[in-house]
DNA sequence: TACTACATCTCGCAT
DNA sequence: ATGCGAGGTGTAGTA
């Protein structure tokens, strides 16, 4: 053990009560009830709480935290006879997690200030923009409409018609499209179907690739693909490429 | 600055080539390139780098990270005249970060050692099982045949059939069932009565809640919902309903 | 609040 | 490697 547990009390109590940043290496046991019930025997991890109390377990490996409680949940802090009782509650998600502290390895904080958002940009909406934008991606005769329609109609990425007046549905998928997004493109075509009271309507997938078996599915269906690049995707990558090429 | 620059590139670099944990608190602004393009922003956060070279950028405030990459980055540092550059490239999945360090605030290392794996209990997987072992819970004449089948139009929770020999189909959803738990459901139903050359094929759709959208489409497609709740779903809740906090 | 669909989704499993 | 679906998914947007 590193650091003493009455230091570390000491430290975590004043730290959690100033809403500072905390992480700290330990030796630890985790339980978590909820949602679902998890145990996590003895071993090394990184803790880290944030100032509005959420709570992260992290393995020493991988991307996700191995357990987690949400924001605005309690944490009490606990000295048993030969650990630390770490427990973070949450009334209303029902969420219960217990880490039973063996050690600390080391330990700090700090009051951080940060009101920043992160722009993103290649997003599916920045897909849809792109084909209304640029209809011709789809077809010549394509005529945008709207673009995410968030009605009864459903939730549809691009709306429009060809000049013989015959609707169009643009389902979008920045990765490759599955079985799923061919149902989700057939829920909005049937809706729509419905809604206007005419069979004439083409169900048309735009994503940078589709799997076999969603290309069946989708011919069965008399739905189009069309092979498009999300914009803004790999876009370093694709200039490195290029300055390479150039040597 | 509480870290001096020089001090933290010496202690990173022997860190980071010793497969040590680190964390940092620092201010900076990030960039990021591969399947999409984001920038956040000059402000306050924490680093946390892992022993397989996941990187992970947390804000003082939310559960998930700002910004990541995957294991097995590569990880570089380097000074510039007012600044510390942390570059991690993943060449294998075209991502590129920059971290632009304006000031450290606080460093701490270590070598975590973990091997431990989580043990959960409560999934859809134990739902199905539950089902399966208690075919009751569907209705008094289901008889289950199998769990997981696979299907080249995707893999069927719970497979069965009644004492008239029509085969039931159960989808098994651990939270409140949504239109595309339907679209699914219906989709495993019409592989199932075109491979097996049957109409009488009965969907059930098994969660604790079901949205009154999917409910409809539910009943328009003559399918079944039956309302389970997943095994240890709030498990100490109801413990601590009973007993009044007493854990 | 409930419902819907995206996510730099991640992750595991099976082909 | 790819396909597919679950996730203690989380998160944003809308009615």
């Amino acid at each position: 053990m590193v650091v003493g547990f009455d230091h570390f009390i000491e430290e975590f109590k004043t730290a959690l009560s100033a809403n500072q940043t905390i992480t700290f290496f330990c030796h630890c046991k985790i339980r978590y009830s909820g949602r679902a019930e998890s145990f996590l025997p003895i071993g090394d991890r990184v803790i880290i709480i944030k100032s509005d109390n959420t709570l992260l377990v992290h393995q020493p490996d991988g991307n996700n935290p191995i357990n987690y409680m949400k924001p605005q949940s309690q944490i009490t802090i606990s000295k048993k006879e030969d650990y630390l009782l770490i427990s973070s509650r949450n009334l209303q998600h029902k969420d219960y997690l217990d880490i039973e502290v063996q050690g600390v390895y080391s330990f700090m904080s700090y009051k951080l200030e940060d009101g920043q958002k992160l722009l993103l940009e290649g997003s599916e909406k920045d897909m849809s923009d792109m084909i209304y934008d640029n209809p011709e991606l789809i077809s010549k005769n394509f005529k945008p409409l709207s673009r995410e329609e968030h009605t009864k109609y459903g939730f549809i990425d691009v709306f429009g018609h060809n000049d013989k007046n015959e609707l169009i549905i643009v389902e979008c998928k920045r990765y490759t499209a599955s079985l799923s997004c061919v149902t989700q493109l057939r829920r909005y075509v049937e809706k729509i179907k419905e809604l206007k009271g005419t069979k004439k309507v083409t169900g048309v997938l735009a994503a940078p690739k589709i799997s076999p078996n969603a290309k069946k599915m989708l011919l069965d269906w008399k739905f189009k693909y069309k092979k498009i690049n999300p914009p803004k995707r790999l876009e370093r990558y694709n200039k490195d490429q290029k300055t390479l090429g150039e040597y």
